[in-house]
DNA sequence: TCTGGGGTCCTAGGACCC
DNA sequence: TCTGGGGTCCTAGGACCC
């Protein structure tokens, strides 16, 4: 049995726990550069203001004082999902935490009473524990749990849990299921689904098995056996390494020369590069990607791909590398409006590949200096110490504007009771 | 004027090997 | 008219998730 533990509103609902008041209002997060909304509270969804909408639609809104409007606060979100995922470790060992606001568990084989009872202590567990509110789904497999959370999100009466094992119970819900809120069924899928009049998930579990394959692909015909109660995924094992890292950004003015465009990259280098030490591991790939505005046509982002020599985690060394990349892409008579660094293809940090030609990239001296500036960085702050080549004044200064305190990691943000 | 960021997996096609 | 069979590796692109 699988459970589906997923916070209501994440985003919206960290900042209400901290500022009560906002939950009288529609409130809505937006992203980088405040361009464009990345999580509503209830009543904000209950409005119809769209996910991924872009923000200035909403100002008049906002100022009129209809709607509560933040930058996002991912520092605060980071924190309060480990508090949320730390309250509900103490539950369950096969727990996977699937991302910020959600994690799956497996269950032992319980009566639904005795499941009922489970999932109402939890959700009570983390609510008090950390103001957040869950809901719970549970079924025989992890897009049936899926299916059972989106229900209980839906229908206030269940409580916030919701329980489907029964055949009848999971058919019935199925039969009211459209395509595309199928987990793991998005939109090009949907259509197609649609083409072939299919419109609900009923109707495709009872499809040939060989159609399936054909029109969705294995990946899909595993998500159609998970609806018909046969499990295909199981919770992962914790702390698995990442195998990509990305770090882009697009800028609030697009960027015009080819020294700010080094500036912003070398930054890219040095945090994805960081996050590549967290986890032990050095690349043996980089790519370098930069974009015009997608909205102004014809689109002509250019991306290149640089194997190296030797897999490495040492900064100044993909700074270099990335530097030459970017000349090979850069274009003088473009405006850059967003740039991105992608490290790939990881090897173990502790394993040494040697070449005999090329000398080692990462020797020891290296290493230290590189774990040195990474201790300073976590105990400080993030920029305590930066790399020359990132410039002082570089773009990526933030823009956004209605940021809250970062209430449980910065002593200065600590809120007073009086 | 203003439109996010970070991931995973699979497939088709091309190039190569014997 | 008709031209084998069995593989690997890589890349770009597409699909999905949050």
């Amino acid at each position: 049995m699988f459970a589906l533990v997923d916070c209501n509103n994440f985003y919206a609902s960290c900042e209400e726990v901290f500022n009560p008041s906002l939950s009288q209002f529609p409130l809505i997060i937006l992203s980088n550069n405040d361009g464009c909304i990345i999580a509503r509270s209830k009543k904000a969804k209950e409005l119809g203001i769209p996910m991924g909408g872009p923000a200035y639609m909403y100002k008049d809104r906002v100022e009129r004082g209809e709607i509560r409007m933040l930058s996002s606060n991912f520092t605060l979100y980071a924190d309060m999902s480990q508090r949320v995922m730390q309250t509900l470790e103490s539950y369950a060992p096969r727990m996977e935490i699937y991302s910020i606001d959600e994690a799956f568990f497996e269950l032992e084989e319980l009566s639904e009473e005795e499941l009922r009872n489970e999932a109402c202590r939890m959700r009570e567990k983390v609510k008090k524990w950390t103001g957040i509110p869950v809901s719970i789904g549970i079924g025989p497999t992890k897009t049936i749990a899926k299916m059972a959370n989106e229900l209980a999100k839906k229908r206030s009466e269940l409580g916030g849990v919701s329980i489907l094992i029964s055949k009848t119970a999971i058919r019935a819900q199925l039969e009211v299921t459209e395509p595309e809120e199928i987990w793991g069924i998005g939109h090009a899928l949907a259509e197609r689904l649609k083409a072939n009049r299919i419109y609900t998930a009923a109707q495709l579990i009872d499809c040939d098995d060989s159609f399936i394959k054909k029109l969705l692909g294995v990946v899909g015909y595993r998500t159609v056996l998970e609806l018909r109660a046969v499990p295909c995924f199981s919770c992962s094992q914790p702390i698995e390494k990442r195998k990509s890292i990305i770090c882009s950004r697009s800028f609030k003015k697009p960027i015009t020369n080819s020294s700010d465009l080094e500036n912003v990259i070398a930054t890219f280098v040095s945090r994805a590069a960081e996050k590549l030490r967290s986890q032990q591991s050095r690349a043996k790939f980089i790519s370098i990607v930069i974009a015009p505005s997608p909205f102004i046509q014809p689109y002509e982002g250019r991306s290149c791909h640089i194997d190296l020599p030797n897999p490495t985690a040492y900064t100044p060394e993909l700074i270099r590398l990335a530097k030459e990349g970017l000349k090979r892409i850069y274009r003088p008579q473009f405006a850059y409006k967003k740039a991105g660094v992608l490290l790939g293809d990881f090897c173990d940090g502790s394993v040494e590949q040697m070449d005999w030609i090329t000398p080692p990239t990462d020797t020891p001296k290296k290493r230290n200096l590189m774990r040195t500036i990474d201790r300073i960085n976590r105990r400080y702050d993030k920029t305590a110490v930066q790399f020359a080549a990132e410039g002082l004044d570089n773009h990526l200064r933030s823009s956004q504007t209605q940021v809250s305190p970062r209430f449980t990691t910065s002593w200065k943000d600590l809120l007073t009771v009086s």
